[in-house]
Order: C-alpha cells, then structure tokens, then sequence
DNA sequence: TTGAAAGCGCTAACAT
DNA sequence: ATGTTAGCGCTTTCAA
C-alpha cells in the first residue's frame, strides 16, 4: 500500500532527475524546459513528455538563485489602519496580484507608515524581490530613497513631483477635461480652479484640460478664477474668500487636500454646498470618500492601477521599453456636491 | 572618484567573502552567523566585526535552498471585491505582517475566490512558501484541500467544522456568555438562541456561554427558545415565527448569516427592532457592518487576529509545541439593535 | 574548534 | 544539437 510508484509524491522530481531518466544532460532538459537555445524537436518531446510524466515542477527558487532574480515583486502598502477604510488598496493589490502572476511572478507585501520603510528595507536586505510597487504617494517618502540607492526598480502608483519616478496614474488632462465639460453643461458660467504646486506636472495637465473644455465650449474663462501654486490652508482660504467676491458658482479643486480645506473654508463662511456653490475634486486618497455632501470627482479605478503598475513594473525589470507616461481610464464620479 | 573601497557597494560581500578576508573557512562563518556549532570567543567576534565591516547581508534565498525553506508565510486573501469594503482583511494582513517581519519571514500573497485557488496552487508550485494563513473560512475550500494534498502547514484565521484545520477565532463561549449577560443586564428576561450546525464546535461554544451567562446571573433560562442546527432561511424564518409567539424579546444569532435572516424575517413580519424585539450576533464577516439598524455584535480585532495567525503558523512550520486551541480577545460591539 | 567537500536545483559558458 | 563544467551563496556532514 506504500510506495505506489504512481502516487502522488508530486513536486519532488528535479531536473536532475528527469535527465537521469532520460539518459540526457541537466542542461538538455533545461534547454528544453527554458525554450532557450536549439534543441532537436525529438528530444524536446521526449523531454516533455517524461517531464509531465513524472510531474516534473522547476523550482523558482533554484532557477532564481542561478540566475540573481527572485520573480517576487515588492508592493508596499499602507501600515495605517485608518487608510484600510476604503477598499482602494485591496483592489489595487487584486489588479497587481493577478497581472505578476499571469507573469509567474509572485508578490510579497510591506506595510509602510509615511516615515519608516523598515518592512520594505527588510525585504530588499533579503533580496526577496526583483522590483517594487508603491500604492501611494507620500511627500519626500523614505522608500523612495531607499529603492533609489538600492537600484531597485521601482513605480508609483500616484503622483509626485519627483520626475525621476515612474508614475501610474489616470489621464489628469482629460479627466479634468471632462470634469470641466461637465460642470459647463451643468450651467456653471464661472468655475473656478485651484491647484496645488504649478512645477508639479500633474498640475499642468489639469490646467491644461481646464482650459481645453473652455475652448471646446466655445465660451471663455476668466483667469482671474483661475489659482496655482496653493499650499497650505491659509492660501486656500485666502482664494475661496477672493473666489466667493468675484461671484463664482463652482469651484474644482486639483486635488483633495486643497479640496478638504475650500470645503472647510465654505463652512466657515456659510456658503452652502452645493446650493450657493458647486464643489468638484480628484482623488485617488479616501478622505473625501465620505463626506457630506459627497463630493462629485474624478476616480481611478484601483484594480486597473494595479494591472498597469505591475505590468510597468515588470517591464522595467526586464529592461523592456515601456511607455513611461501611463495614462488611465477614470471615471467621473458625479455626486451632491454639483447637483 | 570611482571604486571608493569604503563605498556602500552595499550588500555585495557574500560569505564567502567574509571567509577569505578574515583567511577562515567558509563553514567557519556560516556557523557564527547561524550561531548553530561550537565557535571560539575568539573567532565569533572576529568574523562578527568583520562582516559588519562588510555590510555582509546573508542571502536569504540561498540559504533557503540550501535548507529548503523560503521564509515566507503565503497569505491568502479573497478575490472578490466587494468584500474589500472593510478594513478587516487589510487590517489582518498588517498584523500578519508586523509579526513574521519580526522573525524575518515575509509574506506572499494569493488572492482566492470561494471556489479558486489557483493563485494558492502557483505559490505552492513554485514553492514560495513554508506556510499558509487562510484569511476567511469557506465552505468546502479548495484552498483547505490543496494545503492538505501538499502537506503545508497552514491555519485558518475563523472557524470551520472541518477539526484538522488549526483555526485562529475568538473565544466564543467567553463571548456569548459576555454577551447574553449584558442583554440580561439590560433587561430581557426572554431571549432566544439561535445557532447554526451543531456539529460544529463553535456552536457548543456559545450555547454553553450562553447557559454559563444565565448560570452566573442567577436567573433561568426557556430551553424551548434555544434552537439548534438551524440550516437555510426557511428554518430560521420558522424559528423567528414560533419565537415571537413564545414572547421572547430578545434574539441572539450564532452567525451573521443566521442573524441576516432572521433580520429579514422580523421586517416580513413587521416588527421593529430594537423596539419590538433586539437583536445580536457574532461576525467577522462584513454583512452585518453597514446594515440599518446597527447591529450589536462581538468582534474580534483583525489586527490580533493576523498577529496570533502568524504567530501559530511560524510554530507549525517550526514543529514548535503550540496550543491548537487559540482564545483570542474580542470587543462586544454594542450598536442600536439591542437598545 | 575548524576546514574540506558535497550538495540544494538550476543556469550558463565553453566544449564537442 | 548536446554534454561538461562551473558556479549562484549558503548549509551540513564528515574529517582533522
């Protein structure tokens, strides 16, 4: 009852194994079972055959000891808890997960606070993996520096002004194109836009799709409405108040912090929204997710980040060109806020 | 300005290496940094010192295929994605993570759906893995058969009826016994239980919480609203009937699924919870999170949870004595239901 | 206490 | 087209 010779003592035949079998060389069979290097179509059947035969399975690990690569990518998610709050992470990682593995790549994960990168350090001081995804942007990130001085490559999912990173994000141009149409159409002759950091390029595309839903509306925008370089809350409120005097009826903001506090700034004044103002905003971040009013933006959609991040990812790795502009579909997600 | 010696041409030196420049054999070395074999005062601290003059970073994957091991703990979570919308998984995921981090194991995903494993049957293919979490508990698994067949260890963070797979949950007699005694507390001289399978472990756990609840309070229970092996709506919805004719004004669920119909039931027949009748339950799933009223419920911290799950997993895989039978905390949640 | 050597399972020159 | 021989970087007998 033991020992069945055709038992399932699966998995444990090497390559060496199947060469001895065949009476062949290690490297033949590997020839074979790699597709690298000519081998003659009778022995790449037979090798095969005997391969399935006995169940054969190369071992990754094996193979990536060999050959300096692991086929795990790092994706490092966020460690606080209160971001688990929506379900972007879990679908970005769904997305990522399905694309490596259709690769035969595997993915080993990292939680990392803002400032302490020391899971994804671990992981790269083990060499557990070939390339990392980050599934958020975080100003002056310390897995950044650290994939940098390691030559790790690297993609963010998100947006950052450092240049240098590849970055997967949705289409702003367009999106903020659409967006604009949209509130135009909805009957909102002044729209105004504020925007974060102007050397930052994601701001750019936006200025530049709200300026092309102007001109293909044939109407014109006045530019006085029109805010960049915003930083911090003092700066926003100090536009909402100049927007509000010049009598505008709907504001988008370049992204949700700004938005936070336009928002914040309009409760202050008691500017009703969306009744005295419309309100529109972009975000990939869950703050915005569940506030009152809800708050009409432009969403990604997680799982499709995650297919192209791992995709690009996977392409740096294997010195691929790649397009490193990604653009992605969005979606414009209308809610209260510019009804 | 090139080939700076004290550079950070980091994590570069191997053993080997370290071996040559400190003229010992490579074993020599090994055996120090293992801290396996008996070594010299003398020599340990000079190959100490000289490996972290080095920066020597052992090479996890060839130590692994040296031992047959790969120090990773595969996690699998589930692939459909509108059970994303809690922060339970992620929130598994963190714990599970901060603790083999810490004895330098790291995690491997696979997400799974109800009735694929697929992505679980690469990862043992490939032999990614020493061990598996399984984030869910799902009938007939496919996942649980695979492990099986593979002789991984692995456990379950939930319960199953299935007694051979290690199961990490929360003490459930301490819970429901918890739990019927703040509903006494609060007033209900009649509540009914209703539980699920009684072949089914945690099913024994709460009744007998439920009759210790009753025991320490001094008053008696109705054995005629205690219902057992309840399977399918219908028997629940009969149940909820000849409850409300037995003037019960009290109902606690052994599940979710039980508790979501007997919900649906109480609303068919019109009566008002918690007006006419409260109601509580026991979940680590999310069909009960978002539901109006809110539902009083004991739940078990996610976070711990992975914790305890890593903790027992990394045992088994170490061939560690553990104890099979994991109590964990768990908060009752009370919510508008039961007041 | 230490070293030599074999081996984990595979790939990749270099031969033939 | 196939075989031979070294490794990849580590652990682990077996000797010394």
């Amino acid at each position: 009852m033991s020992f069945l010779p055709n038992e399932k003592n699966a998995s444990k035949a090497s390559l060496d194994d199947v060469a001895k079998a065949l009476g062949v060389s290690k490297s033949t069979v590997s020839r074979v079972l790699s597709g690298k290097g000519r081998i003659s179509e009778e022995t790449r059947n037979k090798v095969m055959q005997c391969a399935a035969e006995m169940n054969y399975q190369p071992n990754v690990i094996a193979r990536g000891l060999a050959q300096s690569k692991t086929f795990n990518i790092g994706v490092v998610l966020p460690y606080e808890k209160d971001l688990g709050e929506i379900p972007f992470f879990q679908n970005c990682l769904t997305g990522i997960c399905e694309t490596v593995s259709s690769m035969d790549y595997d993915v080993v994960v990292a939680m990392a606070a803002a400032d302490d990168a020391s899971q994804l350090e671990r992981i790269i001081r083990n060499r557990k993996v070939d390339g990392v995804i980050l599934t958020r942007s975080v100003i002056n990130d310390p897995a950044v520096r650290l994939l940098k001085e390691n030559s790790i490559p690297f993609v963010l999912i998100g947006s950052t002004s450092d240049d240098s990173v590849v970055q997967i994000d949705i289409d702003h141009e367009s999106a903020c194109s659409e967006l604009t149409a949209y509130l135009l159409s909805r009957g909102c002759s002044r729209t105004a836009l504020l925007l974060g950091n102007k050397s930052h390029n994601v701001n750019l595309s936006r200025y530049n799709g709200f300026v092309n839903a102007y001109e293909q509306s044939g109407k014109a925008f006045d530019a006085a409405l029109i805010y960049d370089n915003l930083s911090g809350r003092r700066a926003v409120e100090l536009a909402v108040g100049e927007i509000i005097n010049k009598g505008c009826d709907c504001i988008i903001c370049g992204d949700d912090y700004i938005c936070v506090r336009a928002l914040s700034a309009l409760k202050e004044k008691q500017i009703a929204v969306p009744e005295k103002i419309k309100i529109a905003s972009f975000y990939n971040s869950p703050i915005l997710q569940s506030y009152t009013p809800p708050i009409t933006a432009v969403n990604a959609d997680p799982f499709e980040l995650g297919e192209t991040a791992a995709r690009t990812v996977l392409s740096l790795i294997n010195d691929e060109d790649f397009c490193k502009d990604v653009f992605l579909s969005y979606e414009l997600s209308i809610k209260k806020s510019t009804l």
